[in-house]
DNA sequence: GTTTACGTTTACGTTAACGTAAATACTTGG
DNA sequence: CCAAGTATTTACGTTAACGTAAACGTAAAC
């Protein structure tokens, strides 16, 4: 396997993110390059990372947030407490991921209320546009 | 009808918020209470646009976001160029709450998984112990 | 009449998540 | 060899969304 890695600005065009922002990631101990002489060098892990980090933001969490999530994936859980505590963890974020969903479920239909409005008024319009040609 | 009102820390405590966040949003024009001598009463309008705007912080989107949101429901939309205009906007939004629909789904599949694997950790445990006592 | 509870204004402080700019290094083509 | 492009470090600036504190008003409760 050809193990591919890349540089901070393929992975910041590809994101739509600044280099800014992906250095910030890391200051944050987000992510940890690996440097080849001083340059920043990004595996396919890492990739994965920045991917997950701003699928979090996307839906309003937290960098924090996004990396305790990430982190729930990673099996450093050995005993019984861990575990348990793990499950509560993902319970919780899982109930505010649902009520998230609720939320947004709620303003669609909100939006499509709105879109029948407009499609209502502009077809009355049309109607009239329309019995104004007929003469 | 009675016209229910409302305090503000009525308000503050139905919603889980500080007095100072509800004047806060007031401050940035999101919210027109009335005053009572010097203090503020809220309509039942304004109790929903509070609820609005939490609504929208859950998913994530700024008080702007939110206001221009909850703003597309008022009809000050008169002509047809309003019109076109207006359906652009709901239908960006809309695209990104189902983007955000997605990126939630996503995450509840990882954590799913997470909870299968702890819940498979913890029944092998469980197992190994049953098999102890059975000496 | 004064404590207690609730409300107000004013103003400075704080955190997150970068933006922006300046100075410096590496390296690659012409 | 040198300019152009890409990278790095350092550091100060910025915006959003309140928190926190001080100083004051007022109205009911004892």
């Amino acid at each position: 396997m050809p193990s591919t890695i890349y540089t901070i600005s393929e992975l910041a065009s590809e994101f739509g993110v600044t280099t800014r922002a992906i250095r910030f990631y890391e200051e944050k101990g987000l992510i940890h390059p690996l440097r080849l002489g001083q340059k920043r060098i990004y595996t396919a892990a890492d990739r994965v990372r920045i991917k997950l980090i701003l699928r979090g933001k996307r839906i309003g969490m937290t960098l924090q947030e996004s990396v305790e999530v990430i982190d729930l994936y990673d099996p450093q859980h050995n005993n019984t407490q861990q575990l348990l505590s793990l499950i509560n963890t993902v319970s919780e974020r899982r109930t505010k991921l649902l009520q998230q969903k609720d939320d947004i479920d709620d303003m669609l239909t909100g939006l499509n209320e709105v879109l029948g409005l407009c499609e209502n008024a502009l077809g009355k319009r049309q109607k009239t546009i329309s019995a104004t040609q007929e003469n």
